[in-house]
DNA sequence: TGTTTCCAATTACGCCTGTAATCGATTTAT
DNA sequence: ATAAATCGATTACAGGCGTAATTGGAAACA
């Protein structure tokens, strides 16, 4: 069961900062979105039931905290993209961004550093 | 109006060729998929609706094409997992995957080719 | 020409998602 | 202690998606 687009909006909120309560989130939330009060307790609660959040009381309320981690949220995604997209490599996407020129000088220097490293690591 | 998982799935096939008709289409997909006949035909008009992709009729059925390019497709999917993910940069999705270990030699020599290349020409 | 066959179009339906209002219980204030 | 405020929980609802059955009209066959 995996977690929806506006649900990891919130999921941000709480991957920056955590434990937050409701009304923390919502407030963080106002800054980025404009969504409701409603919608966002809805949203952490559809969280909390695909277990990809956690809530333990303090007083009245409830304090939210992340179980599952970005790393791993942002692995399935890109992972899952370039297995559909890329035939699950990384070079082809590097390849199209290139092809596409979405790459500045500045990318291309970065990635050049990184691959060297990578390189030098391995 | 974006196309979903299972209607790029469709679109797979009209873009590795067309013209095709339904039953082609449905032909091709029976390798891959389990769809049913009114599954696919199901999807190949919600891509007609989207404009995705188009129809003209030869004899008593259509003939189907692709509006949608590939290539433009790969490139809005690419660009918003990016965007949202690594702050649209490409070299922090090498970064990741090199982190997790999921770079192997071969995909590190590819990708070391490729930069010394794109750095070439640029 | 009436009947069967073939397709495309229409309708169906349950689940997820985005977006929220309402309810109910608990706490605080009067 | 009763009223008001505060929150979480429950319910709502339209639209998209995955998956498909049914219908209706044209084409082929008998």
């Amino acid at each position: 069961m995996s977690i929806s687009e506006a649900e990891s909006v919130v999921m941000d909120v709480l991957w920056r900062e955590h434990p937050l309560s409701a009304d923390e989130v919502v407030a963080a939330l106002a800054k980025t979105t404009d969504w409701q009060e409603p919608t966002i307790k809805t949203l952490l609660n559809r969280l909390l039931k695909k277990r990809a959040i956690d809530a333990q009381r303090d007083g009245r309320r409830y304090l939210y905290r992340p179980l599952l981690k970005r790393e791993d949220y942002v692995h399935a995604a890109s992972k899952g993209l370039l297995d559909r997209l890329f035939d699950g490599r990384v070079a082809p996407l590097v390849a199209h961004f290139s092809e596409r020129r979405k790459l500045s000088k500045k990318d291309i220097a970065e990635l050049k550093r990184l691959i060297e490293e990578i390189d030098r690591d391995a």
